[in-house]
DNA sequence: CGACGCCTTGAATTTAGTCAAAAGTAGTGG
DNA sequence: CCACTACTTTTGACTAAATTCAAGGCGTCG
């Protein structure tokens, strides 16, 4: 798929074309710091990407992972309001406002991802303001099944990240995020192998506790 | 907000354009309803929208509410994820598909809105999580008395929305809004004159409450 | 006036948070 | 390989906060 970089009116070709600019980050480095110009934006082709803003009272919201193929560092304003950390190792492509510029289809693409991206924002305050913890922490689960991909009833899923940063995502203490695992651990649905394992043993049931809309598949 | 967007000319020509196809609705009208194809976005010339999804359980979550110059309606995908109803009489434009591929300026305004709206969305996040209840709802009376152009110390708000409102907008139950505006009152931050009118007596602390960063002006 | 809807208040209950301690996991160096 | 240490996670007991359920008050409009 790799392509000459003269025509770039295709918006695939032009994602390919800046993808292979990408560069290799190990775990824990900052791409951006909170209070940064923003000089462009960020596409992820392998590993994931947090994201997070520290409260004056230093307090941490994490505003969310980021897997392949995910936009991140999106903004509107002349600072970013956050800061990018790489949870894994990952491969990190920068669009400069230049890209941006060359290619129309891009900036299609990177509307439709931000409008995406305030879907599942929203869908996200529904999960905070409306869930128990239980429910909260199943929805978790069942959203790293899903960016990894996984299907079927029973499978392993990695946990990158720590049970801090879980509850820092999901407005939790860590006490309560560890509680709810064992309660789920308890009731038949997971298994903890260890602690960046985590096997789905009833995803059905997961599904059903986090009140999946559909609960198949 | 925006400020990237501000300094293009032809962007505000196009918008004014536009805006003059503005129609009024009485409140409580429908724009659109969850579940609707996306025939394009929305701008408030006048009045206030509030957007909502409705969930399976029939608890609803109210997504936000625009007023004067706000965009909504952003959506890349195929359905409106949300219904979109006027809480006070309000002039709407609705700008069309055609449009938006009319003006590159309007697109690069839409991208800025949606970009900015997700900045917003994560501020609220962060309140929904990190804040407690009086803390939330001071929030959410700052938020108002900046969209109604106030500033001072002491001045009145209109609060066309209903306590069970601004409940479902900011995840509490409608006995917890009430109990921490009446504590609000008894502490002296507000007088609440009647139901659709509050009057801040003491905005900086009001302010505090809040946790504002900037607690001047 | 009376009825309805919306808002407020009170008491009991539930939920998650806090504080404290124990258990488990890496990682380091002898 | 084991012991030591530092860190993360889990568990327990208690506390604080917000919800729920129930009743009462206030306005508005017929």
């Amino acid at each position: 798929m790799n392509n000459r970089s003269q025509n770039i009116s295709q918006q695939d070709d032009y994602i390919d074309h800046v993808k292979s600019r990408g560069r290799v980050h190990p775990e824990q480095t900052v791409l951006y710091h909170q209070g940064d110009g923003v000089s462009g934006f960020y596409r992820v082709n392998s590993g994931i990407v947090m994201v997070y803003r520290l409260l004056p009272d230093s307090q941490r919201q994490i505003s969310g992972f980021y897997t392949q193929g995910d936009f991140f560092g999106l903004s509107s304003s002349d600072a970013h309001p956050d800061t990018a950390v790489t949870v894994s190792t990952a491969n990190i492509v920068m669009l400069t406002l230049h890209d941006i510029r060359q290619s129309i289809a891009l900036q299609k693409t990177l509307f439709d991802m931000a409008c995406s991206q305030l879907d599942t924002a929203q869908t996200l305050i529904t999960t905070l303001t409306k869930r128990s913890a239980a429910e909260k922490v199943a929805t978790f689960l069942v959203m790293l099944s899903q960016r990894q991909g996984q299907q079927g009833v029973s499978f392993d899923i990695r946990l990158p990240m720590s049970r801090q940063d879980i509850a820092d995502y999901l407005g939790l203490s860590i006490e309560t995020v560890s509680r709810m695992l064992t309660k789920l651990k308890d009731g038949g649905v997971i298994h903890l192998p260890n602690r960046n394992t985590i096997h789905i043993c009833d995803y059905i049931r997961l599904k059903i506790i986090a009140r999946e809309k559909s609960v198949q598949n």
